[in-house]
DNA sequence: ATGGTTGCGAAGCAA
């Protein structure tokens, strides 16, 4: 009995669907959670992804910025979408899905980047990222009853020191500074939610999902961060099998700056 | 080194 879950920040899935087309025939996961998926609903690439074996896709999409999907081997039911800040973008999506006797609450999340300057007075954005983060801290990894929990997603942050390829360089750069990287930790506190990547991989071991486009040669560089996450309920942590994080996607042919994490558990 | 690259959509913003 396997079950896999895959989270992917793909930077526009029309764009991206060769080599979603490429890791899914690889690596077949029950199910795959998009983000960025950067088009609005009427124009997803549905078609595609069923002819891949998904045939149930949720998708919350807008034009040209953001958008989250989800596409799954098994039904999805009870969907819904959170308007995290009442500012209309489309970051979340979430769906019940049953896996034997379970049923599991999954959380798709796209969280703010948040700008270049870390300080919420001069750049909104930032205030933006800070203020989600906040309303995320409501968000309980037992909120339903006899229901698990999967949080997946790009949530911006990369929030222990060995996240980064530089902890002292990055403490002033977005997505590691000590208010952000305090907030997503206190998220995970108060959810009671488990880091199921750090489940598998001590804490002292680098650990990086996504390379900027912007180095001259990022697999040289190597300037990674742990942008991507994996959480769920804690009743779901000792039935984790593996995680991979497919380094090799962002050497793809037009990558994303971010590369897919599979989760699979024995359920 | 305060640059660099990419996507959307058709200039400049967001990441």
């Amino acid at each position: 009995m396997g079950f896999s879950i895959a989270t992917w920040n793909i930077n526009s899935v029309r764009l991206r669907m060769p080599i979603i087309e490429q890791f899914v025939m690889q690596h077949r996961p029950d199910i795959l959670c998009l983000q960025e998926t950067k088009v609005p609903n009427e124009l997803f690439p549905l078609s595609p992804l069923r002819a891949l074996g998904y045939e149930h896709i949720i998708v919350h999409g807008q034009k040209g910025y953001h958008g989250v999907a989800i596409a799954s081997r098994i039904p999805l039911t009870e969907d819904h979408r959170q308007d995290y800040c009442n500012v209309g973008d489309a970051r979340h999506i979430s769906a019940i899905f049953h896996r034997g006797s379970r049923r599991i609450r999954l959380h798709n999340f796209y969280v703010p980047a948040g700008g270049d300057e870390p300080d919420r007075t001069i750049n909104p954005k930032f205030g933006h990222k800070l203020d989600f983060i906040e309303e995320m801290k409501r968000l309980h990894a037992n909120a339903e009853p006899n229901t698990s929990a999967i949080l997946v997603g790009d949530l911006n942050i990369a929030p222990l020191e060995h996240d980064v390829w530089s902890h002292k360089q990055l403490l002033k750069i977005v997505s590691h500074t000590p208010i952000e990287t305090d907030g997503l930790i206190e998220v995970m506190k108060r959810g009671a939610w488990l880091d199921l990547m750090r489940q598998q991989v001590p804490e002292s071991e680098k650990l990086y999902t996504w390379w900027s486009y912007r180095a001259k040669d990022w697999e040289a560089a190597d300037r990674g961060r742990r942008l991507d996450h994996i959480w769920s309920s804690s009743d779901l942590g000792p039935l984790l099998q593996r995680i991979d994080i497919l380094k090799a996607a962002r050497g793809w042919d037009r990558p994303s700056d971010h590369v897919p994490v599979t989760a699979h558990f024995n359920l």
